[in-house]
DNA sequence: TTACATTAAGGTCAGAGAACGTCAAACGAA
DNA sequence: TTCGTTTGACGTTCTCTGACCTTAATGTAA
């Protein structure tokens, strides 16, 4: 018990208790438990993960930083139990509109924002052969586009 | 966290809101920012670029000067050009999250809605391998949950 | 007027520096 | 042994600078 990467994790876990935000300097961070940065890079991979509840987002280079975002968890259960237990390695197109009109019911989400979602799922959005990402990327994008410009 | 770039980003950007169009001597900005004169360029060319929105002229030799005009465009035009236009056969996620930054920044989505976008482009959402649509969709709509419960 | 020189801009590019990321190997407690 | 932890070497990305290049306006002498 009580090793560094749990420190770490209940040093880092605390200062989000005050803001849902916390930003760090790995380097920093890590002189101030005197390990090695790449300490840093696992505790985020193993504490911080969006199944725990959180987002990690990160910036190289001169003035980078690691930014750990904590997910609203109670006022997405729903979301959370939809993304953990109901989709699972494969989703059909209907089933994925099923559960975008279940969020709109419980008003989780604006038209809007289901329609953007249902632009993303749509099978013409997806359906691409040989399918490299930034094709699939430009295509989906513009579905979501004009899904908007319908509102 | 404070580097250059992002001050003198920010700077134009709140001139750019004032008017449409900012003109500016390179060696007077720099100086303004106790920097090399390149250092502008470099900020011309990460974060003025037509996909984030803005057009860059300039002019060499005496009365020379930089001026970056920003692509003024109604709701629906703007979602237009960028289907129609700035978005190809393909799109690096750089170049999808530059153009849902300019979304933002002319209020056309909503931070939410800018997330789930940005979820859906997610090189993580997107890269599989084999990328069966129905795979891709679970892994692009759990994405998008996610983005959600950060609100 | 022409031609050339000077001055006053901005442009380009390679390389250094500043972060963060990855991965395999070593370590260590149960 | 096993599995989670920890480290260090090496990789990638982003920023910033300085030397050198190009272009435009202006001045000047023939």
């Amino acid at each position: 018990m009580a090793n560094l990467a749990d420190d770490i994790e209940a040093f880092l876990k605390r200062l989000l208790r005050e803001s849902s935000t916390v930003e760090i300097q790995r380097a920093m961070l890590a002189s101030k438990f005197n390990c090695a940065p790449s300490q840093i890079n696992y505790v985020m991979t193993t504490r911080f993960t969006p199944v725990h509840g959180y987002v990690v987002e990160s910036r190289r280079g001169g003035g980078g930083y690691i930014r750990i975002v904590r997910l609203n968890m109670e006022k997405g259960e729903a979301l959370h139990t939809l993304v953990h237990q109901r989709i699972g390695q494969r989703l059909t197109q209907e089933d994925g509109y099923a559960m975008l009109s279940f969020l709109l019911e419980r008003k989780l989400v604006t038209e809007r924002e289901a329609s953007i979602m249902a632009a993303a799922l749509m099978q013409e959005s997806l359906a691409m052969d040989p399918p490299y990402a930034e094709r699939i990327r430009a295509t989906v994008l513009k579905a979501m586009l004009l899904a908007l410009s319908r509102h």
